[in-house]
DNA sequence: CTGAAAGCGCTAACAC
DNA sequence: GTGTTAGCGCTTTCAG
């Protein structure tokens, strides 16, 4: 059986007027008497007519350039890590809550990026915003002759001409150093996320700068893979030395974590007993009792709130040059940290 | 500067051939001349052309009833749970893996279902997935006359005529209820996600029925709302009674970690010295060093990957009869039961 | 093997 | 206010 959809000319001739007329129902502005309209409505109610969106925007997507498909494409890797579950769900209801859809692509590296932007072209997607990986310089200029804008989430964007949104990770790692360095520590570690991404290098970096003003070195560098495991594993390495770091920091509170449960339950080591340990996020496990760590949180309601206002606001009104907006992270005390806890002095 | 993107007109009029050429250079079995398609897919390239998806979709729609956005719609509530989290990420992969891609919906409540589902069928996508949500009886019917096919992951289907992936939750409450019997417990506490879900009902009523078998009932029954701190609240609840339960079965891990926490560190109760614990999923904090829950794990990837083929399958064959596939769970034996752990005799 | 031509379902001028 | 008429960019017969 052929089951073909309803489309509006079935609508038309069951209410007795135009095709153009079920449409004009359809759209909010549109010139049309307000009985007809209800008819209209009431005939497409009771056939179970909806409009179909693609069809829609391919023919108002000659209008002018913006093309309307209502889409916007999201490009995301590690959705499995709870930092980045966080951020798609606020994305999708912001997205949601202003009208938009979100058409989603999760990559497992950075050279998978290109592809799925190509892809999302093919769409014709209204905007792309780009979770935590780069975007080449090819792409950009892509994006910008279609006119699609970008959005660059928790990247920087020198020289590619697109928006982002990010956390000042030199600033973060600045903050950390501070306050184990105001703990009385010297032999502070740190252990990256991937030491080649500009993120952990940016917090890498901050406490460097934050340590050479004491004539201090980073004592230690140890990679974690951005994950629990790879925080587990790295905590093993950096406390099995003959010479312990005496307080660590992590591009990451998941590696934190498997830093505190390696160094705890591996080895008999407690914080801040044994060593200091700061994180960078502030995920919702970091607050758990067991974990009570401390954090530089990460403001990502507003964060995310300002990325999807600028992408929306651009595809509203195009051609507006690429906005960067930096946000600061928080010191958020808790137990990890000697002497520098919620309930210290 | 009217920036209209580039056409198979443009790259017609380039390579010197008519547009349906382009078309066929484009569609992997078409009848054109390699030497045509190639000289074709260069001028392509060149000119950064890319065949607009929408477009395509909008003329094959005819063609039979199949209409092929090549889009499958993913309706998602609480995606800020890592078991959601990772769930999305894995159909993500696959679905994209076989050139799908996901438009997804996340929602706060069941009521917005019926919405997200609208919203898809816009969109004219192939296939909607839903997960852990109802399926309202109308809306079923209105897929099933759209010829969309509806996959209910982690709910069951009965008299919606779709398809549905799901875990054996009754078997599963009746695994816990057998280790913690074995283990000698009596006063057997349950934590109910949301009590009025099938999902926490089916737990709870496999607990129930095994316990009933021994000619007991279920101790306590307290409700955490699927989350850490729900379930640390629903913890802190029942152990703060003068007359505790001596073991807690939770209808998920993370409310099974927040009664582990809460115990642990609000209480200075230790599992499983004081109590024993079980929890439902195997999210990875769960086999955390400090965590070591006993648990009940869903084999996720498997069940993904069925949920996805079944769904793929009648995208590509329509017409065929729904299909039900229920997985079971595994005990994984951990550190939070009684004289049940990895290393026990 | 290739080009011409007819739509897919809708929106947006343009007349009436 | 309403109907008529072109397309949006592509796929797909249908001739040649």
């Amino acid at each position: 059986m052929p089951r073909r959809s309803v489309t509006s000319y079935d609508i038309a001739k069951a209410a007795g007027v135009s095709q153009s007329a079920v449409s004009r129902a359809f759209s909010p502005g549109a010139p049309i008497a307000a009985k007809t309209r209800e008819r209209i409505l009431n005939v497409a109610a009771e056939m179970g007519y909806q409009p179909n969106a693609i069809a829609r925007s391919m023919s108002s997507a000659r209008q002018d350039t913006h093309q309307k498909s209502g889409m916007v494409g999201v490009i995301v890797t590690r959705l499995e890590d709870p930092f980045f579950a966080h951020t798609i769900a606020h994305f999708s209801r912001h997205l949601q809550a202003s009208g938009w859809h979100m058409l989603l692509f999760t990559v497992d590296n950075e050279v998978e990026v290109d592809g799925a932007l190509n892809a999302l072209m093919q769409y014709k997607v209204d905007s792309i915003i780009i979770l935590s990986a780069i975007l080449s310089k090819h792409m950009a200029r892509v994006c910008r002759d279609q006119g699609t804008p970008v959005m660059l989430y928790n990247r920087g964007a020198e020289g590619l001409n697109v928006n982002s949104v990010q956390i000042e990770n030199h600033e973060g790692g600045r903050i950390a150093a501070d306050i184990l360095r105001e703990a009385g520590h010297e032999r502070i570690a740190f252990v990256a996320g991937d030491p080649n991404d500009e993120t952990s290098q940016g917090r890498a970096a901050g406490l460097a700068e934050r340590l050479a003003e004491d004539g201090l070195e980073v004592f230690l560098h140890e990679t974690g893979d951005y994950t629990f495991v790879g925080g587990r594993e790295a905590g093993l390495r950096l406390f099995s030395r003959v010479e312990r770091p005496d307080a660590v920091f992590c591009a990451s509170d998941v590696m934190a974590l498997g830093v505190l449960h390696a160094a705890r339950h591996d080895l008999g080591l407690e914080a801040p007993r044994d060593f200091s340990l700061i994180g960078f996020d502030d995920i919702p496990a970091a607050a758990w009792p067991g974990h009570m760590l401390t954090t530089i949180r990460q403001p990502i309601r507003r964060m995310i709130r300002e990325a999807v206002d600028i992408v929306i606001d651009q595809m509203n009104t195009p051609d507006q040059p690429p906005r960067v907006t930096r946000f600061s992270g928080a010191l958020i005390l808790r137990n990890t940290v000697r002497g520098a806890g919620p309930g210290s002095t």
